[in-house]
DNA sequence: CGAAAAAATTAAAGTAGTTGAAGAAATCAG
DNA sequence: CTGATTTCTTCAACTACTTTAATTTTTTCG
C-alpha cells in the first residue's frame, strides 16, 4: 500500500528522520474496505487509529428508530476512529463504514504507545490532530446554533467542494441534521434563485 | 488565591513533585472577574488558558442578529479559552463573560511553552484535557443531531444537575439552541406529564 | 448490458419550534 | 429596602422542517 500520503501528512507538522519514518512504518497494518464494509461497529472496541490512503467513509450513529446521525465523513489524508473508545475500551457508540472502495493504515493502542515512547515527536503530532478535530468541532457546534438548513448547507459547501460532488445528498443529508427531502428542496431553491 | 483546586485538577491525570508543583504555581496569574465582566471578546486574541477557581462564565457567539448562542458553560475546577485563536493568534470570535463573580488562573502562551519544556508531563496533561473536551463535543454533536429539544433538555440536566440550579433558564436555551419560550413550555410539560 | 436497488424529486398535510406581545415573578444595584 | 431591570410564563399566530407517498432518475453489480 502507498504510505508516502501518510509520511506526507506527518511531515506537515512533525520532522521525521529516515529511521523514525521507517520505524513508524512498521507499525501501520494496511487494511481494504469494500464498500458498505464496517471499520468499526456500535458496541465493538475500537482498537486502532485508521489513516485514509484512498477512499471514503462516515462515523455515525443509529438512534431507536433506525435513523442515521452522520458525525464526520473522511477521504484521503483523514484520520477517522472513535477516539473514546480508543482510549477507553468502553464499547463504541459509533459505526463507522466506508462509502467507497476504501484503503487505510492502521495503528493499534500498544503500537501507538511505544511509538510515543520511541519518537516522542509524534505525541507532539497527535496532540496537533486532536487540537484541530477539536476546533472543527467546535466550529461545528456553532454552526448548529446559529445557522439553519440552508446556512448549514452553504457552509457545507463552501468547507468542502469536493465532498458535494462525491457523497450522496442522503448522507449530506445526514451530516446536516434534516431530511433528504428537505434537502432537496433547498438545492431547488439555490438553483431557481 | 486558592491554589489547591489547580494542583487537585492536575493530580487527577499526572503526578508532580513539590518544585515542579511550585514551578507550575509560579507561572499562574490570579484574575478576578465581576459578574458580566468579560475575560475574552469577540476580535480580541485569547492570550491565556484559564482555570475556574470560583464562580461561573460562558463561552459564546453572537450572530448578525445579536442572538447569543453558547458553546459552553464553565464551573469551578474547568478549563475555559477559545483554543484556536490561543493557538494560531487569530482573532476569537466567541466572547466569555461572567455569570457570577469569577476567580481564574491564567497562564500565558509563552509561559505555558516554557512549562512544556520544563515539566514534559503537563504536555500529557494537556492532551488529556483536550481528549476530554473533544469526546465531550463529538457527543454533543451527536445529540443535536439526534434528540429533539426535550431530549436535549432532558440529557444536559441529567449530565449538569448542578446548572440546571444555578443558570438562568435563558442561558440553557442559548446553550440548547432553542427559544426561552420554548424552554418554557418544555418545562411546564415536564412538571405537568 | 440490463434488471434491480437505491437515491432524488415533487407535492400535500402535519408538527416542532419561533415570534411578538403582555403581565407576573424574580433579581439586582444603589 | 426599594425601584429598576431582567427573567419567566402564557397565548396565539406563524414558519422551518418533517412525514408520507408516488414518480423519476441514477447507481449498482451479476
Amino acid at each position: 500500500m502507498n504510505t508516502s500520503l501518510l509520511l506526507q501528512n506527518i511531515g506537515n507538522h512533525v520532522q521525521l528522520d529516515a529511521g523514525e519514518a521507517e520505524f513508524l512504518l512498521s507499525l501501520f497494518q494496511p487494511k481494504v474496505l469494500k464498500r458498505k464494509a464496517f471499520l468499526l461497529r456500535q458496541g465493538e472496541v475500537c482498537r486502532s487509529e485508521n489513516f485514509i490512503v484512498k477512499g471514503c467513509v462516515k462515523v455515525y450513529s443509529l438512534d431507536e428508530n433506525g435513523f442515521e446521525h452522520i458525525l464526520m465523513f473522511g477521504i484521503e489524508g483523514w484520520w477517522v476512529g472513535d477516539l473514546l473508545s480508543f482510549l477507553t475500551g468502553r464499547e463504541s457508540r459509533y459505526h463507522i463504514e466506508a462509502l467507497e472502495d476504501t484503503e487505510l493504515l492502521q495503528i493499534t493502542k500498544p503500537d501507538l504507545d511505544q511509538l510515543y515512547e520511541q519518537v516522542p515527536k509524534m505525541e507532539r503530532f497527535f496532540r496537533i490532530l486532536l487540537q484541530n478535530a477539536f476546533i472543527a468541532h467546535m466550529e461545528r457546534i456553532n454552526q448548529s446554533l446559529s445557522l439553519d438548513a440552508a446556512g448549514r448547507y452553504g457552509e457545507f459547501i463552501r468547507k468542502y467542494p469536493a465532498f458535494g460532488q462525491r457523497i450522496p445528498q442522503k448522507q449530506i443529508a445526514a451530516y446536516l441534521g434534516i431530511t433528504p427531502v428537505f434537502l432537496s428542496m433547498l438545492r431547488k431553491k439555490l438553483m431557481e434563485g
